[in-house]
DNA sequence: TAATAATTCTATAGATCTATAGAATTACGG
DNA sequence: CCGTAATTCTATAGATCTATAGAATTATTA
């Protein structure tokens, strides 16, 4: 029989569990939390689809599981990237040069908090939300150092920064999974450069 | 019974037919395609779930004419936009305008073409690519013409920057459906600040 | 108004899909 | 190697959902 609690607090569990995680973000990030089946995770991970319910309660639990996976590691990077002591550029480099990265490598699990968590019940929402927002201050918290170094405008809305720059290194995430063959370190360097200096031309001024 | 080809070629059937692609537009948009049925978007237009077979003959019959009706009626704004006789930055403007407009007002067509077209057949998907090419080519010829004039600088890529502003609008657009009371203005001039000057402090340099 | 055509409805076949129960199998501790 | 616990499987109930057929209703036209 199936344990009530089918939690085993053993090393087998939360690995097999964890290529569940792992196969349900693959599988979501291909067709949609709705489009996809549980039969589809369950075959992806090799397991029979009835079995897929020994380590989820639901799919939408499954779906909540991935997103959490997704955001946390990527909070994560983006700490180490906040606290660390590299000048204001570096840091924005390395936080589009991270974003696109994870995009490229591996992390459907990102693809699928940022598609699909709308699907998920307003609680677990207010979990991902609140991990998301960290996410966005400590960017805006680099914007904002960069003010106060000088790098940056003062008239700058660090706010504003902030969402821009997620908003498009999602959207080159989409694009870059999209384009295998795309450069991405020169995509990187166009990103920054844009969030930098803009496309305008720059007078060259004799002081 | 019902007609082999059920295509009336009356106004009242192009009129109901239409309001049932708005319909499902907007259906769509809140549920994706695979979360939302039949009976969603026949209730949403006051009929049965059977009758809305007399005007598509697929729910993704549904989906491929949501998503050329968004496309298309977004490209032939971008066209006047592009044969208009204004200078770069007014069209990049308008441009940025025109996107975010169209988000915030009622276009719940372009979001469905921007998220699910990926569910339509290799086929039809073909279709809506040539549009959304052409598209972002109109916007990389306003590019050529700003490098061209010497507004933008001679190194651009303007194939990149076509990209960049498309995927930055589409954020926003996510942005503002969510927030309904994020002034629309100030982001569109906060947007094409950043894409024409960047965030980087710029030196008052004597001359 | 009568006849025809267009539109909508009801009912349903057939194909999913989720979640659960209990049996079968596999791993593990002694 | 035996007994227990953990894992996976099979089978299925019950709830969808898409698409179709044909009846009923509404509009149109002569």
């Amino acid at each position: 029989m199936k344990p009530v609690a089918p939690s085993p607090d053993n090393d087998r569990y939360q690995h097999q569990r964890q290529q569940a995680i792992r196969s349900a973000a693959s599988v979501f990030a291909a067709k949609g939390f709705h489009g996809a089946s549980t039969k589809d995770i369950a075959e992806h991970m090799g397991i029979k689809q009835g079995s897929l319910y020994y380590y989820f309660k639901s799919k939408e639990e499954a779906l909540g599981e991935v997103c959490r996976y997704g955001i946390e590691e990527y909070v994560e990077h983006m700490t180490s990237i906040a606290v660390s002591d590299q000048p204001f550029e570096s840091k924005l480099m390395a936080t589009i040069t991270s974003h696109l990265t994870s995009y490229r490598e591996r992390n459907e699990a990102l693809k699928v908090h940022n598609d699909e968590r709308l699907y998920l019940p307003e609680e677990k929402r207010a979990t991902l939300k609140l991990l998301g927002s960290k996410y966005r201050q400590q960017l805006e918290g680099i914007f904002e150092e960069g003010v106060k170094s000088g790098a940056l405008r003062g008239s700058l809305d660090c706010h504003f920064a902030a969402q821009a720059v997620i908003g498009m290194c999602n959207a080159w995430g989409d694009i870059i999974v999209r384009e295998p063959d795309l450069d991405l370190f020169d995509t990187i360097q166009k990103c920054t450069d844009l969030i930098l200096n803009g496309f305008r031309e720059r007078r060259i001024v004799k002081r």
